[in-house]
DNA sequence: GGCTTGACTTGGACAAAGTCCAGGATAGGA
DNA sequence: TCCTATCCTGGACTTTGTCCAAGTCAAGCC
């Protein structure tokens, strides 16, 4: 993802070897790390990059809006980077699986009034559960 | 919930204090307490109950289909003794207070076959995220 | 009521996930 | 090239949760 560095460095990022590795390990397309596996995977790229660094380096990528917290897992937390295009989950309930999708219709208009409480609604997010082809083969 | 103690003892649970008292603490609409506030208020009413009993308990109300395990929370685990009637959750973003809700619709019919990929899904989890009335004013 | 026994509870050790900090290294501008 | 604010590091610490050996007790039986 050089254009992540990109708008990382227009944000005033100074883009060390760390920075640069971690976002190399969170490119691709249905990817949700958690950040062990997010150290394990720069490790292997930058031998002495320190599991701080790590959590500092998702932890500033969401506050800027560049990766999403999912927590699909009851542990540990996981990165999406996938934060450009709104999408929901489906999680394969036997082994963690976790695919990106696209729901129709819109969940957030299925929620009346009157099942607000007063609040003001501003996010939906939703998970699928489910067994996975592979899982299902086994 | 002294139903819900009827239902254990059906089951074959020797009634302990503890027991009971963790089945206090859980009584009431819109409980979704972690664990650690579970036996806070456990031990108020019995002070010697430990934090292993309370968790082992829990554990088993959820596997009896008694309570649900809840993670709205990306830190702890919640428990949730509505688990005869399906919902959903609205949390609110700021203090963390969470509602049950009963969406209309079935998100479940809004997930395509396309989207997902060999799948089988068995169940949908919605949370609705925003402000409470409370955190609003302040 | 008293015995018996297997289920239950306890406290503490351990593990996993995450936060925090003082001190050392360095990216990038001057 | 030099300077320094920013970044990184290792380790201590916290929170959430699991596990276990030893002691306790609910409930069935007499
Ligand atoms: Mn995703
Ligand atoms: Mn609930
Ligand atoms: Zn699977
Ligand atoms: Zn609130």
């Amino acid at each position: 993802m050089s254009d992540l560095l990109e708008r990382l460095r227009g944000r005033g990022w100074r883009m060390t070897a760390q920075r640069r590795v971690v976002a190399e390990v969170l490119a691709g397309d249905h990817v949700h790390l958690t950040a062990d596996e997010v150290h394990a995977r720069a490790v292997a790229k930058l031998p002495e990059i320190s599991r701080a660094t790590v959590y500092n380096t998702l932890g500033e990528l969401v506050s800027l809006g560049e990766v999403l917290e999912v927590s699909t897992d009851k542990r540990a937390k996981r990165y999406d980077p996938n934060a450009h295009r709104p999408h929901h989950h489906l999680v394969c309930a036997q082994c963690g699986a976790i695919r990106d999708v696209h729901p129709t219709g819109n969940p957030m208009a299925d929620l009346p009034d009157s099942e607000r409480f007063g609040f003001t609604v501003s996010d939906v997010e939703v998970t699928y559960r489910g067994v996975c082809p592979n899982c299902a083969k086994a």
